[in-house]
Order: C-alpha cells, then structure tokens, then sequence
DNA sequence: CTTTTTTCTGAACATCTGTTCAGTTATTGT
DNA sequence: ACAATAACTGAACAGATGTTCAGAAAAAAG
C-alpha cells in the first residue's frame, strides 16, 4: 500500500499537531513515541516526517504557536484607561484562555526542559513579552497611585501563578460556573495588590 | 570486577536516590534511564536494582518521602491561635520548604501523570491532606471574622499556587533576600483573604 | 486518458530501553 | 585464617526508539 483514499495535507497536518499536543500533555514528550503519535492519527510513523523535519521541532511548533496564539488574542482585548479595569480584563482573559487550551498550557510550562537551548530561549521570550505586559497594568496601577506593589515584578509571577493554577482542578462539570471562577479569582487579585 | 572497594549500601542507596531526583527534575522521568542514574553514582546499571525493585518504585519512593516530609514538617511548626498568624507562618515556612527541595518539588507536581494510577492515589491524597490543613486556617479565619473568602476550596489552591511560583523565578544570588520574599507574598496573600 | 505531483507504506538502520542473573570480589563475622 | 554475606559487574534478553527512503497508490493537472 501507500497513499491511502481520502489522504490530504490539510487534514493529516492538523490531525497531527492534535494527537500531538494531547499525547504529550498526557504522557510527556518523552513518554510519546512518534509510532503513538502516528497510530492516533491511523497513519505510519514515517508518514509523520512529511509535516515535522523531526519531533523536536514538532514540540517547538506545538508550544510556539500557542505562546503567539496568547500573545496575538491579549493584544486583541480592547484596553481600559484605568489600571484596575485592565487587570480585571487580563484576569478574565487569561482564565478563559487558559482554560480553553489545557494541552497547549501544561506543556508550554512542563515541557521547557525537552527544548533544545535555542527553542528555549524563544519561548522564554515570548514568554517574558506576556509578563512584561502584566507588569506594565501593576507598574500603572502603582503610578496612578491605584495599587500597592512593593515590587511589581514578584507581584506579576504571583499573580499569573494564582491564575494557571485555574487548570489544576477546574472541571466544566464541576460546581462552580466559569464566571463565578473569574469572580472569585478577581476578588483575590484585585485585593491583593490594592493598598 | 564485581563488589567495588569502598562499597557500602548505606552510601550508595542514597546517592541513586539524589541521583534520580536531579536528574528526573532536570530532564522528566520518562527521559532518564537507568544507565544515566546509574553512570552519575558510578555504578552498572544492574546494582540499582538492589536498591529499587524497578524504575516506577524509584520515583514514586522519591515522591512519597517528599510529601511526607512537608507533612511531617509543617506538622512540627508551632500553630498560633489566630488564624491570619497560622496564615502567615504557613506562608513563610511554604516558602522556605520550597525553596530548600526545588527538585523534589519539581518531581512531586510534573511527574504525577507517571505514576501508576495506584501510586497516582497515595500521592494525590498527601497532596489533599496538605491542602485540607491550608483551607482548616481559611475556614477558621472567615468564622472568626478575620478574613473575607466566598471560596475557600479554591481560595486554598490560589494561594498555594501562587506560593509555589517563587520557584520557577528565585535565585538565592539574585536580587532579593529570603525574607524579602517572604515579606512580599505575605503581603499579597494577607491583603487577598482580608476583608 | 495520461502525466505529474502529493501522500503514504513498509522495511530497514543503529542504538537505546528496563530488567534479570550467574559469577566475582570486598567486607564482615567467627 | 576461614566462612558467610553484602555489593557489584558484565553480559544477555526482547522489544522500543527516532529517522530514512525506495517504491506504490491516490489525487490533481494537462
């Protein structure tokens, strides 16, 4: 055998990249083996190199499109004048968000340590382009004298860290609906770096 | 060659152990053999298994020895009668327990989807013990009137979540000292219960 | 219908994986 | 000094790993 009926690029490609984000974000990188990977997709593995030059690049991709993906949808979010509505907005944001894509968030934070040097150093910048914005909201918020912030950059990891930990335990089935989520999480934040 | 001079259980089993800590922080469990843990204590691959009976066990064993000792430990901390003091001395012993284990801490949260679902339950029920003392303080705090928390489930997560970022960013050259860090989390932690 | 291009198979590659175990040496006990 | 035990080696095992590639079949283009 070989091309199969029904085979397109348009539709093995993203088939791929699927079956890869939730096969390592449930297993890990290292764990997953491109035969797996392959075999979700009901494909071979050698099949797979027609989309990836190596699997390498293809966690790169995975983590890479979802940093800019972040990036390209916060700056897509109308921005308030005062600093405190436009930390309310980023917290509703960044929940949702987040909890839209749980595969691409585990393994942008979990999988660091699989990147090669160079990869890594991409996405840590990425990484820090979305904390410098934050930072920017409590550096205003402190400035116009709206927030209490010894030091805005802990502030902007710990209130980042607060929210991702969203994804540990939320479940759509569970008790509490995503607004009473973002409510309770504002509640926290906006308290936390007030005066 | 066969027993080495020098050798000793009694050194070697807790070399494999600091060995396999380090490196499954370093690199993920599933990306470690037994051959690099072994090379790191300078041993064959073969004399690990008289001190483990297989892989799995080794990293569930480092896991469980963790989450008992933070148990054990916070245990011993002397608990003050108001709750927003316990809340502070839980916030600075987190802290600092973290920060001492940063490879532990690592393993316990990353590796849990490498667990045996058996080994999966013990681990996630120490974690839940821990939990449930860190929301005793919350609860005790609102029926005292000391602190305001429509949630204290979730607020117990946000708050550990948010404790637990000082390690993905402190350097002990860096910037800030122990106790300015913990000076500033017990600010945004204190400020985010209160009323 | 014929040609070209796209998509995939299936086998092969060298190497690595966790684990077992008979045999060998160092240490400990008598 | 010798016997018993503890600690380790080195080879072997069956199978999995990422990746390559010639060839074959389906789809698209002419």
């Amino acid at each position: 055998m070989a091309r199969t009926q029904g085979s397109h690029s348009d539709i093995t490609g993203p088939r791929i990249r699927e079956a890869a984000l939730r096969l390592f974000a449930q297993h890990g990188y290292a764990a997953v083996s491109m035969r797996q990977i392959a075999k979700e997709v009901g494909v071979q593995a050698g099949a797979l190199y027609n989309y990836t030059p190596d699997k390498q690049s293809l966690l790169f991709s995975l983590m890479s499109s979802h940093m800019e993906e972040l990036q390209a949808a916060w700056d897509a979010v109308p921005q308030a004048d005062s600093a405190l509505e436009r930390l309310r907005a980023f917290t509703g944001f960044h929940i949702r968000f987040h909890l839209e894509r749980p595969d691409a968030v585990f393994i942008a934070y979990m999988e660091l340590r699989n990147l090669t040097e160079a990869n890594f150093t991409i996405i840590e910048s990425l990484r820090r382009d979305y904390e410098n914005g934050v930072e920017g909201i409590l550096k205003q918020g402190v400035e116009q004298g709206e927030f209490a912030i010894p030091d805005t950059k802990i502030a902007t990891l710990a209130v980042i860290a607060m929210l991702n930990g969203v994804n540990t335990w939320y479940r759509s089935e569970g008790r509490l609906s995503l607004d009473e989520v973002e409510r309770v999480y504002w509640g926290m934040v906006q308290k936390a770096v007030s005066k």
